[in-house]
DNA sequence: TTAAATCCTATTAATTTGGTAGGAAATATA
DNA sequence: TATATTTCCTACCAAATTAATAGGATTTAA
């Protein structure tokens, strides 16, 4: 499961790049209207501009503004910011390997080659899954409603 | 990522199974043998026995046995059984499934149509990983060495 | 000057995770 | 019957993580 803070990072990341004629984007406006607990969101946004995903404009109608292209932004690099590793175990962790302490042999391990496998399959479609990638997901799901 | 729980209770199924003919194993040897704190896996094979995948054998030469072939037994069961939704968004869950609070349209929502396909994908996996085939990937990775 | 925004630091309550401790009860064998 | 070896059962616990909240300093546009 992602954590709260990985799915309100990716909510308000597309809610920004739904505007990008509006930008920048104020917390308060987000918080509102994706229902996000507004002071939760300030620092997780303030990660996101950490992570320079974001950049902010300070004082009266500042806010937010994406700061790459949003089919640069997918959701594989914000649940890794946020989350750590993607895969189900450490031992096929791309960006976040460990060593399974206990493991006899990581090389003959079954379940390492299972758990390798669905990373690659989940990574590669996290990856698909950019900013632009989502609001056209959004746009065809409102036309079959 | 999997809990250690989840990680140690594979674990275990998959060195029981290797064991067909020697069964029931007791929990001390599979520590040992799999590195995994005792009095830790004591509680997870209890939970195994519980939801009726293990059977155990009290006294002297006792110890735990397969309660099922182990080719219905699978990484998905073990996995829900300790760890809950396989899921990465709880909306799209097929076995724990529940509201995002926050979220304002669930059918519209492109984030969870990216967590749809991932999770479809993933209990696939998960499903087909049976004991029965975690030990034949390990005689295959042992064989290509 | 003021309203509205980000920025910054600190705190915290609840939950989950990953165990440990100590012994009771059951069973096979000598 | 005594003993060794097992599962079974209850309770406890420390550390980490999660999901926030509190309160104000600073910045900027109008």
């Amino acid at each position: 499961m992602l954590s709260k803070k990985s799915k309100y990072a990716i909510k308000a990341l597309v809610h920004i790049a739904s505007k990008l004629e509006e930008q920048p984007v104020s917390v308060r406006s987000i918080a509102t209207e994706e229902n996000i607990p507004l002071k939760f969101l300030e620092s997780i946004l303030a990660e996101l501009k950490n992570a320079r995903i974001l950049r902010s404009t300070k004082g009266k109608y500042g806010g937010y503004s994406l700061n790459k292209s949003p089919d640069e932004i997918h959701m594989a690099e914000v649940m890794r910011l946020f989350d750590g590793a993607i895969a189900l175990l450490p031992c096929v962790s791309e960006n976040f390997y460990e060593r399974c302490e206990e493991c006899v042999d990581e090389l003959t391990c079954g379940i390492r080659q299972v758990a390798m496998e669905i990373r690659k399959h989940t990574v590669a479609q996290l990856h698909t899954a950019t900013l632009t990638n989502i609001l056209q997901r959004e746009e065809r799901l409102r036309e079959n409603k």
